[in-house]
RNA sequence: GGGCGCGUAGCUCAGUUGGCUAGAGCGCUGCCCUUACAAGGCAGAUGUCGGGGGUUCGAGUCCCUCCGCGCCCACCA
């Protein structure tokens, strides 16, 4: 406890008290609770390679009101933190901040050194694959103590001794030995087929991380040699692609072209003999009605490939550019291969841009294009952070067999989703899904897979017969570590081994964050009280990622749901609905707007927004939250500034148990909306209730209060409680305010004490009715507004106030007369009894 | 093209199973130095509840339909 300060301020409050959360370890988890008693929390790890910005504050905070509530409520809270540091993002933010670019044929340089000073516009250094993780591993930490500092200021209550890293040893072990059970149950297989590429990144990416952008481009018609030797045409985007042209496709109801089902085609420039196919996927509507199939333009191409059957014309390689080709060589049949040869040694090594403006000029010299280029407008996929179109390519990668269709569905059917509508986007996405899960990335800062491969006696490495690590030796790296009757001396060796080159997609470790925090394996006593979680907060943009696979993971390994609940929050827009971004130059540096209006003013803002609903980015919002904070501390001043009431005092005034029925009620209602995880509808009321508490309660009251009567006892008492009851519900929105009254008066963090207990109000105010307060501050509104419209002060006098009113009403009102007269400055009030209600009110004359 | 959400005061939003004259805050106007707070207080004005139709004694709320916005998914020759 402290002395009540002579001039209370907000600011500063942030340091204060995040020292001494600290030091007492307040929000430390007692690992000794049972898992009844514990209530676990999936924290969302952010991406640590992201700008700061206010949409962190917004999400985070939403947990964190749980998280409070919670512990408030008698809970043991688990309340960790993550930080992904792992994945194609990280990579590419440390190869900006640092000039650096990965050659992973050049050895490792020991005396490499970070540059001091990036010039963005100077060609990217070179540096070897173990250089550019040790420039990670050196970069990240710096990222992680920015958010470290953020979440601490913005007083999220986590306990950062259970804080992890998606690279550090724990969760690459939890990752590896996930991979390592599917893995050995035929879960996770290896297997060649066409991946979309980024062919900037040089990685393949997954479903999960494409987007669709709009870009020009263009239909350019090509004159195919039909089977009766006439022309045939055929619109096409990617002409460059004329090469790879496997088969030509209609649909099978169009007349047009079913007579030619089952022929072939001659192909334009390179003479080959391609098969004229039906399938349902082709268009009559578009272009010509008929359509080249090429390995692979689009992931149509991939469908037409794989239902029927085509044979692989690959050209397009890992870097983007076409690769060589022999004309009539197997598998390049064409009916004028030097005529081909002479073609296509003109695209050689061509990225596809510049193959595409060379194809199209070698058609038109040839008079192989008919009519002009149509520039069109249409979506193509990208990586969600990638400049370039994805490409598709053919290559090796590990894939997760997804689970029945019917289990995901029963899995999000069983989840409590707040709020449930969002239940539908996870059913959108299970029933879209193509294919299984690629988990594979060509990359190099990320989980490594705990495999080898057996190289033959010829040197031929048999990527389809991996060698499994064994769980006892992780975490694990298969390019410094030896597998199992093998030595070193045999890596990349004929008879001997190699590692697998590759790192795990981000998703495959993140999914397994419950297991990761819970201490799966590792620690089965906390993982026993912790798991299956209670709660997974997240942003409603990576449910069909993050909850969806989270889930999958679950399902296998534990024949359960990860958690009981998903909170979906949303995310901040500006004014104009579009996603606030930092590279929209509209996003705001929540570390100085925390410095301008305090934390427990943006957590005001943050819980402003309601569960799954996006939000505007609203300034006015923390002004209105920083003067809350204040309220707070002015009204706990004068309340505490009263002395306390004699021991064994009682709540006697009707208008006192009347404030103390109507604060239970308000009890039970943010009780109930916190338990439907709607923390905006809480402060909502919360916030309602205590305006009108301070300005007509406080009002009524104050002058009793002061007095020597023997009801000013009645009034200390319930003051006293209400003032307990308000702060500790404001706690878990406003933890600083709320925590430097709660020590001017009381021993203990507020944060660790019980959550208000309506039943408790309502036995302290038996008898007590509601209307009774009600009344007396609609009697009031009258007597103010009589002197506001006479334009005199609120503390000039009335000579008289008459209340008309029923009889039951009048007998409540009256119940507190005393209080009006000293509240309104009454000389005389008197009561009536009519039919409505009404209150004549008669001001002392002007200059009286 | 399919799905989900949203549309209420100038702005941001409440309005729960249909039920008194549709609410709050900000902003706006006027007033008040009032001893917890002038970084404050008191009071006031402000609505075709997106449009149309229907069910009902009664619709912001339920049904149909149209319009607009956002997001997710699909398509992408």
């Amino acid at each position: 406890m402290s002395d009540l300060p002579e001039k209370p301020t907000i600011d500063g409050l942030e340091a204060k008290w995040r020292a001494h959360w600290e030091a007492e370890g307040t929000y430390k988890f007692d690992r000794t609770k049972s898992r009844a008693e514990v209530f676990s929390i999936d924290t969302p790890p952010p991406t640590v390679s992201g700008q700061l910005h206010p949409g962190h504050v917004f999400s985070y905070t939403h947990t964190d009101l749980i998280a409070r509530y919670q512990r408030m409520r008698g809970k043991e809270v688990f309340y960790p933190m993550g930080w992904d540091d792992n994945g194609l993002n990280v990579e590419r933010r440390v190869q900006l901040l640092t000039g650096t670019i990965v050659d992973p044929t050049l050895p490792y340089d020991p005396n490499f050194v970070r540059p001091e000073k990036v010039d963005p516009k100077a060609r990217s250094i070179a540096i070897s694959r173990p250089n550019f993780i040790e420039l990670c591993e050196e970069v990240v930490p710096e990222f992680e103590a920015a958010y470290h500092d953020l979440w601490a200021n913005m007083g999220l209550s986590v306990d950062w001794d259970h804080t992890y890293t998606t690279i550090g040893a724990k969760a690459v072990r939890t990752s590896q030995r996930g991979f390592l059970r599917l893995a050995r149950r035929d879960l996770a297989y290896r297997s060649e087929s066409p991946t979309l590429w980024d062919v900037d990144m040089k990685t393949s990416v997954a479903q999960a991380e494409l987007t669709d952008k709009e870009l020009p481009g263009a239909y350019h018609k090509l004159v195919f040699t039909g089977p009766d030797g006439s022309p045939l045409l055929i619109d096409t985007t990617r002409p460059e692609l004329l090469p790879a042209c496997v088969a030509v496709v209609a649909h099978p109801d169009d007349e047009r072209f079913q007579p030619l089902f089952g022929q072939h085609a001659i192909t334009p420039l390179f003479g080959a003999s391609v098969p004229i196919v039906a399938h349902e996927l082709a268009d009559p509507e578009k272009g010509t009605g008929i359509a080249m199939i090429c390995t692979f333009g689009d992931t149509t191409d991939v469908t037409w490939w794989r239902e029927l059957s085509l044979p692989v014309r690959a050209i397009v390689q890992r870097d983007g550019r076409l690769r060589p080709i022999t004309w009539g060589e197997a598998g390049w049949e064409t009916t004028n291969a030097p005529g081909a040869q002479a073609a296509y040694d003109e695209l050689t090594g061509k990225n596809v841009k510049q193959a595409q403006k060379r194809i199209v000029e070698l058609l038109t010299e040839t008079s192989l294009l008919d009519g002009e280029i149509r520039p069109i407008t249409h979506s193509v996929k990208f990586w969600e952070n990638g400049t370039r179109p994805l490409e598709i390519v053919t290559s090796q990668q590990w894939f997760i067999r997804y689970p029945d269709k019917g289990e995901m569905l029963a899995r999000g059917q069983e989840l409590a989703w707040w709020p449930d509508f969002m239940r539908v986007r996870l059913e959108n996405w299970v029933n879209g899904l193509v294919g299984d899960w690629n988990i594979t990335r060509q990359r190099f800062f990320g989980v490594p897979f705990p495999v080898w491969y057996p190289i033959d006696d010829n040197g031929i490495t048999d990527f389809l017969s991996p060698i499994l690590a064994t769980e006892d030796v992780l975490p694990l790296d298969p390019t410094a570590a030896v597998p199992p009757r093998y030595a070193e001396d045999q890596r990349n060796q004929p008879g001997g081994f190699a590692a697998d080159p590759d790192v795990m997609d981000t998703w495959a470790t993140s999914s397994l964050s419950p297991q990761i925090v819970c201490g799966w394996e590792d620690d089965p006593d906390l993982f026993a009280r912790t798991f299956p979680m209670d709660m997974r907060p997240q942003a409603h943009e990576i449910i069909r990622t993050w909850l969806f696979s989270t889930i999958v993971r679950s399902h296998y390994e534990h024949d359960s749901l990860p958690w009981a609940n998903a909170a979906i929050s949303g995310f901040i827009v500006d004014p104009d609905r579009k996603k606030l971004s930092k590279s929209a130059g509209n996003a705001d540096d929540p570390v100085a707007l925390i410095e301008q209006y305090g934390a427990d003013a943006l957590r005001y803002w943050s819980a402003n927004g309601r569960p799954g609903m996006d939000m505007v980015f609203d300034e006015g919002q923390m002004k209105i939250g920083r003067r809350l904070a204040i309220k707070i501390l002015n009204a706990s001043k004068f309340v505490l500034g009263i002395r306390a009431a004699g021991d064994g005092a009682q709540v006697t005034e009707p208008v006192d148990r009347s404030m103390l029925v109507g604060l239970a009620s308000l009890v039970d209602e943010a009780t109930a909306a916190f338990d439907r995880f709607d923390y905006a509808r809480a402060l909502e009321r919360t916030e309602g209730h205590f305006w009108a508490f301070c300005d007509d309660y406080l009002e009524l009251v104050k002058n009793r209060a002061y007095s020597e009567a023997p009801e000013a006892e009645s009034a200390k008492v319930a003051l006293h409680l209400a003032l307990d009851t308000l702060l500790k519900l404001f706690a878990p929105v406003l933890p600083y305010v709320t925590e430097e009254v709660w020590s001017w008066w009381q021993n203990g963090s507020i944060h660790r004490s019980a959550w208000p207990d309506a039943a408790a109000l309502r036995s302290a105010a038996v008898g007590g009715d509601a209307q009774v307060l009600d009344l007396a501050s609609e009697v009031l509104r009258e007597v103010r507004r009589a002197k506001s419209e006479a334009k005199v002060s609120m503390r000039s006098k009335v000579l008289e106030a008459v209340v008309t009113d029923t009889a039951e009403r009048i007998d409540l009102a009256s119940a507190c007369g005393s209080d009006l007269v000293q509240a309104g400055v009454i000389d005389e009030l008197r009561f009536s009894p009519g039919e409505s209600f009404s209150v004549a009110v008669t001001l002392a004359p002007v200059g009286a």
